[in-house]
DNA sequence: ACCTGAACACCGTTCAAGT
DNA sequence: ACCTGAACACCGTTCAAGT
């Protein structure tokens, strides 16, 4: 098990809540990545055993949607009114990809574990509401709302996996051993996908898909 | 701990191959999920001591991309000259997310962990390939290949999320607790978010994104 | 070269007990 | 109501030893 910074125990011990686990959690995460934080670690930072939290928390999962929860929170939500309904959406979903490259291991939390608290039903109220008020019916609003979502959770994860370091990988790497004439095309294109590219590969990608979008709202 | 299936020594244990370890690996993990994976059971399975898979894998981080590895074989990489390249590309496309919904368990592996061997590399230039054939310059190539990357692999865990029952999660669904008037965009919508609906939502994004790329290519 | 077995430093969670 | 402490059934990996 690798790097893994002594717990700083908590000065102050206020007493437990839920709100004050769930950050501690995200902190120990944001820190030394999913795979460190444990009920056990946890327990040490607030100062507290590691069973205390089931007080708050019937197990990880639920500590796990609470982090989630938290996360989301920094995600803009549409508001009605603050601008034009496709501004509102391009707007929230360029800031919940925010959220991954913030919160780069915590980030997959929220492509694998269901939305299903009364927060996460609030974010997706704003963003169809944004939908509806662009003029979509339901079964087009649907279709978007997916295309859309799969698009920021995709690109999260992928741009969090090529900025990440990973120590037990199969060593051989795109960098180290370039194609060559093995791999023509890649050779050619890598350049073009380094890091400092990925923002404007992000846009791109928006620009193509809410193209669609006005181009389909047009249309009624 | 949840379910977790007794495990079938198996009666054969013919020589470990890293190719034999994987196959188990990656039958482990469809059986009982990616946390079930542990070196114990696998070697358990395997008819042999944990510590006699460090003799085919540095660790478990080498293993998972071995794991990886026969996953992509499941993808049926675009072939020159097979079809335009377009739709070379858009059937790859459509391979890959069978990988997601045939190993539910293990297709995350391909979105968090980076894609660093050999055999990875030559889907990549493949991949590119086509995309180069298509007439798109390096540059514009990227920016596509991110998009599709992004899209697919998105699609592939959102998808399987929704499919998924996650006994640890907070309760409280969407299903469960209607949302009636406090959330009324997610009323209307859900009904076209159900599990039937999901390939051919994935279909429509395919639709928005090789539109684009079909105008991309006619530009030149 | 390939595998074993004990050991080390961890996990999540249950359960009975304390205050 | 909230927290502790011991216990149970697990982890990945190191290391020395066997063949």
């Amino acid at each position: 098990m690798p790097r893994r910074t002594p717990v700083r125990r908590s000065a102050a011990k206020a007493t437990l809540t839920r709100e004050a686990i769930a950050e501690a959690a995200l902190a120990l995460i944001d820190a030394d990545g999913l795979e460190a934080l444990s009920m056990r670690r946890l327990g040490t930072a607030l100062g507290v055993e590691a069973m205390a939290l089931y007080h708050h928390f019937r197990g990880k999962g639920e500590l796990l949607d609470a982090v989630m929860e938290r996360l989301l929170d920094e995600a803009e939500l549409p508001v009605r009114g603050s601008a034009p309904p496709l501004e509102r959406v391009r707007h929230f979903v360029e800031s919940y990809r925010k959220i991954a490259i913030n919160h780069p291991h915590a980030f997959i939390l929220l492509t694998y574990r269901r939305f299903n608290t009364e927060r996460t039903f609030e974010l997706y109220e704003r963003f169809l509401e944004a939908l509806a008020d662009a003029g979509f019916d339901p079964p087009l609003a649907a279709r978007f709302f997916r295309l859309l979502g799969y698009y920021v959770g995709g690109a999260g994860l992928a741009d969090i996996a090529s900025r990440a370091a990973q120590p037990d990988a199969t060593p051989v790497s795109l960098e180290k051993s370039p194609p060559g004439e093995r791999y023509p095309c890649v050779a050619a294109v890598a350049p073009h996908l380094r890091v400092r590219n990925l923002d404007a590969i992000f846009e791109f990608g928006l620009d193509v898909i809410f193209e669609a979008m006005k181009k389909a709202a047009a249309r009624r």
